[in-house]
RNA sequence: GGAGAGGUUCCCGAGUGGCCAAAGGGAGCAGACUGUAAAUCUGCCGGCGAAGCCUUCGGAGGUUCGAAUCCUCCCCUCUCCA
């Protein structure tokens, strides 16, 4: 297969990037790679310990799709024995090690989800205990006289967690050293990865002109921002679409981000060309394209990526059935009352089904008014209902169906 | 090893004997407005069928009519010195 110049691979690389390190050293390595129809080496880790990848982990995925779009490699590193270690966060316990069978399994896992998006028959997967397991104490301890302690205390993390006079422990520091050794040990042509790893990839470029080798390229890209827009999207924030998720929850979230939001999606998570993009943008600028239906077509494209395009038509039409028609969704929770319950107390069956914490936040969600049974608001915390068949709202989102 | 500072509710952070279920901010939730958007405004924001009661301020004891606040021991973190 015949590359693109590299004056185009460059143009498409460069879309949605934060940062290119050093831009010179990727140019050359493009040049060279097309004068003798070599692909290039694309390194990228991936922690083994939550193998469910959501929307800001495809970023990356995206972008190394690209690469493998221009016809280079992409070499996917599993941090089995880094993920040991845990990248430095300011928790100082050592993970327990993952049971080869753990290992394998997340992998497969990760395999099933990542080529949802890459290229298998370009994409190499190694795991890093492969290598990192064989060092001696002694290899560990030269590796870590290449890189001073000053220099680890320039990483924001640890600098921040110095000046705040908080916890750092020393194995953290081997952290950084041990992801960088990858791409050593895979004489990597280029690293992608969030610009919050920056740190960690530039270690990469040091280590490999130690060991004399040609320093990898960077490609840094943002971290997307979850659903609440202003945050990085993570599971523990509760901000993230992850892309097993279910397509009209998919959809759902996707359609409740902001606008502005939703322009940043499509530059990184779209498909769609640079050239349609800023149509798009204009389109809605000058008002031809209403925000909503170019967030409905983000939507469709996503979900239609990870489920498939009929799953997509459906959580399509769902949507607009159940907000534009005001509908109900097809599957509702149940809740089903037992024999002794002649009648109901709406926060006790609210908290006994789980949609809300405690019977105290039922009576206040009552009370503001965001609850309604069949079509009616229902603003009296202490009625009660005779037992029979009620359909609960709570909240704009939150159904209940409740049975005898 | 020595000296000092500190650990408060989901997070940040006030509080230094009763007025403290604990200021303020953030997050979250609900309402209004909408395009299930953002922004804005309003309300709520430990639990209990709620009057009142119960659990919460690193942990365990103690003083007191009464403790997040005082005392003792312990655990954890940071700073300076060695």
């Amino acid at each position: 297969m015949q590359m693109p110049k590299p004056e185009q691979q460059l143009q498409v690389i460069k879309r949605g990037v934060v940062e290119i390190l050093v831009e010179e050293d990727l140019i050359r390595k493009l040049d060279r790679s097309y004068q003798t129809n070599t692909p290039l080496k694309i390194k990228a880790g991936f922690d083994p310990t939550a193998p469910d990848i959501h929307l800001g982990h495809t970023v990356l995925l995206e972008k190394m799709r690209q690469f493998q779009d221009l016809g280079h490699e992409v070499v996917l590193i599993i941090g089995d024995f880094t993920g040991m270690i845990g990248d430095p966060t300011g928790r100082s316990e050592v993970r327990k090690p993952l049971t080869k069978d753990n290992v394998l399994k997340n992998a497969e896992t990760y395999k099933a989800q990542v080529f949802k998006v890459l290229d298998p028959g370009r994409t190499q997967i190694r795991f890093n205990s492969e290598w990192l397991e064989k060092m001696t104490a002694i290899e560990i301890i030269r590796l870590q006289a290449k890189q001073t302690v000053a220099r680890m205390l320039e990483r924001e993390d640890f600098k921040q967690r110095f000046e705040n006079h908080s916890p750092i422990s020393i194995h953290e520091f081997i952290y950084p050293l041990l992801q960088g050794y990858d791409s050593v040990v895979l004489k990597a042509d280029i690293e992608t990865g969030g610009t919050d790893q920056k740190f960690n990839l530039l270690m990469g470029r040091a280590l490999q002109q130690e060991y004399g080798q040609a320093q990898q390229a960077l490609v840094l890209m943002p971290l997307l921002e979850g659903t609440d827009g202003v945050k990085k999207m993570s599971k523990s924030l509760g901000n993230y679409i992850g892309i097993t998720e279910q397509p009209k929850d998919m959809f759902g979230k996707i359609m409740s981000i902001s606008d502005e939001l939703m322009l940043r999606y499509y530059e990184l998570l779209s498909r769609i060309s640079i050239d349609e993009l800023s149509k798009l943008k204009e389109g809605i600028k000058n008002n031809s394209v209403h925000p909503m239906e170019a967030k409905k077509s983000l939507a469709f494209e996503i979900v239609e990526r990870y489920h498939g395009k009929e799953a997509a038509e459906k959580a399509k039409e769902e949507f607009g059935h159940i907000f534009k028609d005001k509908g109900m969704p097809d599957d509702i929770p149940v809740f089903k009352l037992g024999p002794a319950d002649a009648e109901i107390w709406l926060p006790k069956i609210m908290k006994l089904s789980g949609l809300v914490k405690s019977t105290g936040e039922g009576i206040r969600l009552i009370k503001q008014g965001g609850v309604s049974v069949g079509n009616e608001k229902w603003d009296d915390p202490d009625k009660k209902l005779p037992a029979g068949e009620y359909l609960l709202k709570v909240g704009k989102r939150r159904f209940l169906k409740i049975l005898p």
